[in-house]
Formats: structure tokens, sequence, C-alpha cells
DNA sequence: GTGATGGATTAGACACGTCTAAAGATCATC
DNA sequence: GATGATCTTTAGACGTGTCTAATCCATCAC
């Protein structure tokens, strides 16, 4: 049984495995806004507890035992947002921090029939995948608008931050996971770029905003 | 903010205080498996806070602020094994353990959501009362069915203990919430009662079982 | 190579929640 | 009104998770 703190370490280091291929000490600290010094003791900890590999001074990498777990601490973060996206009403802007909460009701049963409940869904309300039961995701290949050209065309795929207040921008803006949209134009002196919803006027987004959203072709 | 543990040990002075007419610190102890001199501890700590009157040797009793406190709890508490019971399938044995994760996520907004999406039910799966939003419970007088005589026509109201082993019971001889019955024979020997379902064949059920069904006249 | 720099770890402290053992109260009974 | 049973509180300890300050280490610039 993993406290939540324990979890919660054990989340960031998956997250930042996840993109980055490292995750630093200050990093995570960071990310739980706690102090490196902390990070050490709970990574000396979940290294005894069989979770994770500590190279003091080099790094850490997950056990499969660690991944695992840390699988399934993601489904239940992102079921619960479905849910509460879904069933409650709630703004995919305002579930992020309630998920981090519930995820931590460790019950097996809970989560398959949560998951039942809302349809087994792939991807969550930022349209991040959902690991199934055996922790499988769904991959997909995406990009970062930020690096698209003039003239593609594109779907929403997800968005990799899930600060509020980009939510909300892109909220303000119509742009919501699925939405299409084509590059019309990038301005190489900001790296802002122009682009244009299937229905809908041609607007202008910060290379700040196109860098978090991840798109397919459409 | 209080922690899960503080919550706890209010909710168990509100739930002693809600039958008997005083929250024993050894009484509190038993149902929270832990010590009385932890317990002291922590009425300690509530009394600084505000929650309750700690007159040390004698009692304790909880302030209007610690009193509706506890009722949001109980309100939260409630609201989950409802919805776990009613759109998650679980059964009503099942749920009590969740529910005591579930109710410290402390977030109004949640709970008035959930509220409404369950439709602002007034019982909970065990008959006991939901608080609504300002604390308000919907007070009904039931009596313990250990406590009615031959002849009476009563009906299940509430079961006030929600050990797994007795809803389990219940579940196999048929009798649940709003189960219509009547009284046909009390024996004095043991205590025992033989019952007839409004539909179905008498049977015979133990006084520990009657003391903790509570009834109400049909 | 030698420093400088910045991240990582350790040392030492503290708050919290829990425990056991010892001491203090209350109360019923004789 | 003393005694004993029972309950409550205090004293002192420990594990956990966090912090600050000090130290350690890898690496980059020269
Ligand atoms: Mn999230
Ligand atoms: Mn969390
Ligand atoms: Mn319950
Ligand atoms: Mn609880």
């Amino acid at each position: 049984m993993l406290t939540r703190s324990e979890e919660d370490h054990l989340k960031a280091v998956y997250a930042l495995l996840q993109d980055g291929d490292s995750a630093l000490t200050k990093d995570i600290a960071q990310r739980l806004r706690t102090k490196a010094s902390s990070v050490t003791d709970m990574l000396k900890k979940l290294a005894e507890k069989g979770l994770l590999k500590h190279e003091p001074y080099y790094g850490v990498k997950l056990t499969a035992k660690g991944r695992s777990h840390a699988l399934q601490l993601v489904r239940r973060h992102r079921l619960w947002e479905t849910f509460l996206v879904q069933h409650l009403g709630f703004g995919w802007d305002e579930v992020h921090e309630l998920a981090e909460q519930l995820e931590h009701v460790a019950n097996d049963k809970l989560t398959d029939r949560l998951d039942d409940h809302l349809g087994k869904p792939a991807f969550d309300p930022h349209g991040d995948p959902i690991p199934d039961r055996q922790g499988r995701i769904r991959e997909r290949k995406t990009l970062r608008l930020s690096l698209c050209k003039a003239g593609q065309v594109l779907r929403i795929a997800a968005v990799s931050e899930t600060t509020d207040g980009l939510l909300r921008l892109l909220d303000s803006k119509g742009l919501r996971i699925g939405s299409q949209l084509t590059v019309q134009e990038v301005h190489a002196f900001d790296g802002s770029m122009d682009i244009k919803p299937k229905n809908g006027a041609a607007f202008s987004v910060s290379k700040e905003v196109s860098h978090h959203l991840q798109v397919e072709p459409a």
C-alpha cells in the first residue's frame, strides 16, 4: 500500500519520463511544489519498495512494478476527470485538482465500475489516453501544433498542459478536443500562428499556446 | 482545513452524540480502531480549532461550527454511498469503506453536483437521512424493531449498523429498506422474533438483528 | 587540469498522528 | 469516606513527510 505522497511522487516520475527521457530531482520537486531534498528522501523510499531504481546523482528509472502502479494511478485520475466532466458537468479546467485527490482511492472494483459506467472511454477530457485495466494505452502519434506548417489541415487531439489559464483561453477561442483547423500562416518573428477553425473566422494563437496543442492530420 | 484524521474524529463524536447522549473517549477510540490516548490528543486539537468543547474527564460537546462541519461530512459520506449503489451497482454492504475515503474530498461544488446528479436523495442506501446543503436533516421518528410487539405492521426504515455481516444476512432473508413486515411473535427466552414479510413466508430473526432494524408504522 | 556552477544528497530539525506505560479522576460499593 | 474498577489524561517515544542549510558531485568553460 502506497501513501498519497508516495503515489504522487511515482506519478511525477512516470510523467516526466513520458516526455523527456529523464526525471530530474528538481523537476519532480517543482511539479509537486516541494523541495529537492524531500524528493530525494522519497526516491529512496520508492526504490526500497522496488518501484524504481535510483542511481544517486544520475537518475531514476521505473521498474515494471513501478510503471504498472503509475499506470493505474493515471487510469484512475483520467477516469475521474472524465466522470466529472461528462456526468457532473464540470468544465475541463476545473477537474484536475479534484482528480488529484480522487485518484488515491485505490479500489479495483471501484475503478472498473467507473470505467464501465463511463463506457470504457479511451481518452480523458484533455485528450490524454486512459490506460485500460491492464495498463495498456492506445498509442497515437500526435505532433505539437507549433511544429506544423502553413497549409496543413489538422484536428486537435490533446492539450499537453492542464493549466486552468490555458484551458480557459482555449474555451474562449472555441478550441476543443476534436476541433478541426487549417494553419494559414506561421510568423517567424514570434512563432505565432494564424489558424482557421473549420467553421469560423481565422485568428492567431501565440507560440505558448500552439506548443501545448497536440494535433493529428485531419 | 481539517486533516482526514481530524475529520474522522469529529464525525465519530457527532455519531456518538446522535444516539447516546455522550461521546466517551474510549468509544471514539473503539470506533476509529485507535487508542484512548490518541483520541485525547485529537480532542484537544479539535477543541483548539473551535469545533468542540472538551471538559477533561467529563465529556465533549460539539460547537455550532463543529456540528456544521460534521454534517457536511455525513452528507458527503451518504451521497457517495448512494452514488456507489445506485449508479455503479455496488451492494449496500460494500460501500461504507469506500465512502469513508471519498467523504474527505471536500469540495462544495463537487458535493452539490453529486447531490443534483442523484436527484437530491433524502436517504442513503442504509436508510439514513442525507443532510442537505445547509446541513438540515429530514427527521423521522423510527423505533427499533426489537421493541415492537406482536401484531404490529411495520416498514423497515433504516439499518443502524452497517456491518457487512448484518447487511448480507438481511440480503439473504430478503429484508431491505422499505420492506413491509408483520410481527407475529416475540420470544421472551432469547428476544428472538418471528416476522412475516408482506409477500413471503414467516421466519425468525435474532435480537441482535432486530435491535439494529429501525422501523416505522406501515 | 582547475574552478565555477548548479543540481543532488545528507544532516539536522520540526509538525503530525500514533503508540505504550504511567499517573490522575470518577464513581459505585462496601 | 476508603477501596477498587474503570476511564482519561499525560509523558515520552517513534515513524512519516516535510523543511533549511551544509556538503557533495558532475560537468562545462577556460
Ligand atoms: Mn489531470
Ligand atoms: Mn494526487
Ligand atoms: Mn457508511
Ligand atoms: Mn473517513
